[in-house]
DNA sequence: CCGTATCCCTGGCGATACTG
DNA sequence: CAGTATCGCCAGGGATACGG
């Protein structure tokens, strides 16, 4: 039977399955821009993460994307437009980065 | 154009500052572990974080320790021993950890 | 404007062996 | 037991160029 899973990642705990979500490295700093802005586009993402490539930036999206914590729409205006917003599911991560905010202010 | 001048890489936001911290790949787990037992050794936790090597774990605890967020006890015993804890800072941690957990149970 | 496609290099690990 | 030292792999991510 399979009691013994894989020994090298076995049990997720709710906290691996948020870390699978916002553990990448730059995870954390995109979904603040976007609690704080309702829409953001590509661009304006790029210009706010300080530091971030389009490439990670690319692919932080698209595992956002992915786990469901924004959503992406494009306009087919010329040149592109294309715009993202937090899910209700990312919506709800408030909570994490209130409480990261908040111990960053006042211990580090 | 007239954009709020954010300093390059070193803009140091709240968030930032908490990721330098706990932004780690092991840093959340080994931190969990260590807020459900108070104390915990080097062998426990490294049986307790499943996956993590000697030199990860090791890594991870030097950052915390450097942090603040643990303090390392040795004591002069035959085979040597070491407890791990948490230190105040590291404690406030835990409305980060619950809220991570929270989101991990009804989200993810 | 919004990406994708390459190239390439760093460093983050894991594995192993060894020490106090 | 609790690490340190060393090697080596390979994925992450930056830089650049280009396509829709």
């Amino acid at each position: 039977m399979e009691r013994e899973e894989k020994q090298a990642i076995p049990a997720q705990c709710s906290i691996e399955k948020s870390l699978d979500v916002v553990g990448g490295k730059w995870s954390f700093l995109v979904i603040r821009e976007m609690m704080f802005h309702e829409k953001k586009r590509f661009g304006e993402l790029k210009q706010a993460v300080v530091g971030i490539s389009s490439k990670s930036l690319t692919d932080t999206l698209r595992h956002l994307e992915a786990s469901g914590v924004i959503t992406r729409t494009a306009y087919p205006t010329v040149p592109m437009t294309v715009e993202y917003a937090l899910t209700e599911k990312g919506h709800a991560l408030h909570g994490i980065i209130h409480e990261m905010k908040k111990w960053g202010s006042e211990w580090a």
